[in-house]
DNA sequence: CTGTTAGCGCCTTCAC
DNA sequence: GTGAAGGCGCTAACAG
């Protein structure tokens, strides 16, 4: 049924160490056996069985790629610029089939199915791990990851975190990181709110134990705490997610409970939308009653009416590089781990408190 | 260095095909064994080869899901919701390793990535193809990736096409499909201008030679025609894309070239926020002056500002559907086609013309 | 430059 | 119920 490489050896009239020399091209093959080799696999029809390769030359064509929300454009901008650059391997581009297969891996912020897809990763053999975004912070779930990362490591799989703090293996080892300055990013954003004479400044949170939740919060925190406003942080802060359903409601019940604030701070640009949204439903307006910002700069965000203040973080760039990393592409940063800066950028949706 | 399943035979003082047969759990096997077997690999922590399981059993654990934008949550949700049934196996959960691993590619619309990423699955022996999104209507290509659909489904690979039009492998065997209503929404969409009474309504196309941007372009134009109103659509309709920036500057052009107009149509709702942030710009409100709506219904539509008037496909249904249909956990719908409804949802940003 | 020979790690008949 | 043996399709020494 389907073609081997014996079947195109036997039809080139060559053996089939020949054939697979051709098709790897690393190693001197006569230019008119290449031809024939060649014109028998197009004739045949012949697709490398990868299995049977990767089982005998101990590789894989596959690259996971982990994110905790595939519909979220912020894990989409990040998949897709690794994805890329997976694709393009060592040189050549898709084309030339000299690329990996980057496998997107939708974990849902989920640490159970975090583990699965590596254990799914692993079991394939991954050529290399990409891990995206905040990770839970609870110890069980940590020590898992990092002893499932160092048994990858171990066995030859590349890993590269982006997004996420570095993890430092037994023995003082540390993954390849890309981390994003999530803390001091948040820190200038609510500086830019406090600058602007706001002394009032709700805060609404990413999902609970999110290494990214956390660091964003401890951003906005360190803020505050350098103009002294930490008295009323607590019941100025509420829980919420990154979405915007989260955003709309946390707003809400921000609202009820502090209705002096004159600025609101979202964990990320979609719940900041929620947010907008909620404050158009109870007749407030954006900045004049109450100032929003985001973080991300997400694609829409610079289109939301008004334009959303938010931090910038070069996804696209961030995820690319964190591809050619795992291609070892490029060499690891000095001591493996870069921290990838975040851009404060003021838009319309923050201005002077009471400003009309 | 690697444990392989001869070292957990050794350890459960057991042979390599009893391990085998625990592990695939196809056979019976005597409890007390069962139990030797099952902590030998505990302790040796011991994960299958997929390469060498697929290789000897002709089996792989790889399911493509070809996108055309993975930064598009369009793809996103409809990505995600597929994986989910893909992962979850023909009954068990994620954790139950069950289910197989969907791999997310992310094709750029590009033709020549949608037929390299189906040969790069084609060498994996990949279970199952999901295909999502409009395709390039071009006959080489067309030809191409139904020629290759079909080697891949003679070769034992279960095709699933998801918001594209049927495909007609030679001597009439349709692959499975899911079509979205694209032509009946558009057409309801425009319809829906109409009876506010508008007749001079602007259309943002999405890219070229895409199925799914003929479809839409024909409702809108089959809703025109039954109000006598086709002379003038040439002049009124521009190209676009599926994003933000293409629906801004078709919407300047638009402007320019048809100030009369009164209502603008984007080809989907990314587009539609262009279009808005083009009206905005030229101190032109929406809906008062003019009117826009989108296609898709995104989740960020509702809360756009005005909340956007679009056409609703139910993403995380289809996605999920496909995502069953591909691990044959449901059969086919009869003649293995089905349309997926597309549902008017009129909301704030569309209004009389003139309504102050 | 090319053919021959072993496996890679696992599943699967076939005997016991 | 369990073991032994062969082979899945390919690569990688090893000879020539």
């Amino acid at each position: 049924m389907t073609v081997t490489l014996a079947d195109v050896a036997a039809r080139a009239g060559v053996s089939s160490a020949t054939v697979s020399r051709v098709l790897n091209g690393n190693y001197p093959v006569a230019g008119s056996t290449r031809e024939r080799v060649l014109r028998a696999v197009e004739e045949l029809e012949y697709v490398v069985n990868g299995q049977a390769r990767g089982l005998a030359a101990a590789t894989s064509d596959l690259v996971g790629v982990l994110v905790n929300d595939i519909a979220d454009p912020f894990f989409g901008i990040l998949a897709s610029a690794a994805q890329t650059e997976i694709a393009r391997g060592p040189r050549e581009g898709v084309a030339a089939g000299g690329g990996k297969l980057a496998v997107v891996c939708n974990t849902g912020g989920c640490p159970e199915a975090e583990l699965t897809y590596l254990t799914l990763l692993q079991r394939q053999r991954a050529a290399g791990v990409i891990l995206t975004g905040g990770t839970a912070e609870r110890t069980g779930h940590t020590r898992a990851v990092t002893a499932k990362l160092a048994r990858l490591t171990a066995d030859g799989t590349r890993v590269v975190l982006c997004g996420r703090p570095p993890l430092t293996v037994d023995g003082g080892a540390t993954t390849t990181t890309l981390a994003f300055d999530n803390r001091g990013g948040a820190q200038r954003l609510t500086e830019h709110l406090l600058s602007l004479g706001h002394r009032h400044i709700g805060y609404i949170t990413g999902p609970d134990d999110r290494t990214t939740t956390r660091h964003r919060l401890e951003g906005h925190g360190a803020a505050l705490t350098a103009h002294g406003l930490t008295a009323d942080a607590a019941r100025l802060t509420a829980g919420g997610d990154y979405d915007r359903r989260a955003g709309y409601a946390a707003a809400r019940e921000l609202l009820d409970r502090a209705p002096e604030l004159t600025a609101i701070v979202a964990a990320n640009d979609t719940a900041a939308l929620g947010v907008c949204a909620a404050l158009r439903e109870r007749g407030l307006r954006v900045p004049q009653d109450v100032s929003v910002a985001g973080f991300d700069d997400l694609p829409f965000s610079a289109d939301a009416a008004p334009a959303l203040t938010t931090v910038r973080l070069p996804l696209h760039e961030a995820g690319a590089w964190a591809g050619r990393l795992v291609m070892d592409r490029e060499s690891a940063p000095p001591g493996g781990v870069a921290t990838v800066a975040a851009e404060l950028v003021p838009r319309a949706s923050t201005a002077a408190p009471g400003a009309s």
